[in-house]
DNA sequence: TTGCTAACTTACCTAAGGGTAAGTTAAGTT
DNA sequence: AACTTAACTTACCCTTAGGTAAGTTAGCAA
């Protein structure tokens, strides 16, 4: 039998995390997290009784990151542009190691078939995220950094859909697409580069 | 008993189309698409034994769509603008109705899981549909249309993942966020429009 | 009309998924 | 040492999934 562990919901979040990452929310079952943690399934059934509590449990924990990342982020006194590098690349690219995606993004695609409270869970985190990402923005144009066109929040959306498709993209298509766009992005925020006309 | 149809292959892979696009490719189930068209699941293997053929041909078919649709857009003797404007309205939206998303993005959230050969394919598509967003990038701003910064390659990407992006997330967040973004990039792609700065 | 072929159906098999019930055992509390 | 609690395990259940084998039936061609 196995030594018995205290914070063992965590491990199981943690492993559920990754396998979300890799496989999504409805790819990857009970037994998949027990053998990696070698205990047994209905151990985890213990923990989580439902496979949805679970998954509550998941974004929780991702919401949970989320904010102490982006505080530590936000309380920083540095710029605009170097905050947006530490959500990318300290961020998304660490949490979404090779071969990963970045959670929210598995768990909007599988929106159909999540139970609601999943669902309401992963608005509020997309909308926390979107905030996070808006309020760089706003740093970043007040400050001179940043020049683009069109409204702020537009702007922002973009930057996460970018981020994240950049994330998804680069597992089909290898890792330098993520570098070339994530510049792309960079470019578009408004560095004073000289435009590409005919 | 149903009576048999000769497009009864055409059938299965326009069902499996739409389930692809709701649910992702391990998501639905031989039975699901039996249900809908009123057949029974072997009669489904009868014409893809293993539903990896299912995922080819599933492949396949949206690539003849895609040679079929870029062509025509291609041949159109319309503005850059235009050319894409009718890639997203006329291709991605149509196709991509109400809670639905792109079956790119589908595939590509399920990559690790998917057979080798599929895996080839979607490859293939992802490329053949980048390239037909770049030559009409390239078009934009030899036309003087488009005026951006940075690699006409890069922005290709992000034009394209952006788009998908929207599409993903306004299956979330409701459809507004899928025409703010569409406006958000058509600006970024050299509208000029007086910038945002500070 | 006969006969071949391809589109089916019925009836299975096996594995895996989520989930439950009841028992076992480790560890802290009094 | 006795009691309680919570972390487990064993052993199930039911359903769904992919897949197969063998038979049935519709439709076309000779």
């Amino acid at each position: 039998m196995q030594t018995r562990s205290k914070n063992r919901k965590e491990q199981i979040v943690s492993v559920a995390l990754d396998l979300l990452q890799v496989h999504g929310f409805e790819n990857f079952s009970y037994l998949d997290i027990a053998n990696r943690l070698s205990i047994t399934k209905a151990s985890i059934h213990h923990h989580f009784p439902k496979k949805e509590n679970l998954g509550v449990a998941l974004c929780q924990s991702i919401k949970q990151w989320h904010e102490k990342e982006f505080g530590k982020i936000l309380a920083n006194r540095s710029t605009a542009k170097t905050k947006l590098d530490t959500y990318v690349n300290g961020m998304l690219r660490f949490s979404c190691g090779k071969n990963k995606i970045c959670p929210l993004s598995s768990l909007q695609v599988d929106i159909a078939s999540l139970p609601p409270a999943m669902q309401k869970e992963l608005r509020l985190l997309d909308e926390h995220e979107l905030g996070f990402i808006r309020d760089i923005l706003v740093m970043g144009l007040k400050g001179g950094e940043f020049s683009f066109a069109g409204d702020v929040n537009s702007q922002a959306i973009l930057v996460v859909l970018a981020c994240k498709g950049a994330l998804q993209y680069s597992r089909v298509h290898g890792d330098e697409i993520f570098e070339q766009t994530m510049n792309q992005i960079y470019v578009l925020l408004g560095s004073n580069v000289s435009r590409n006309v005919a």
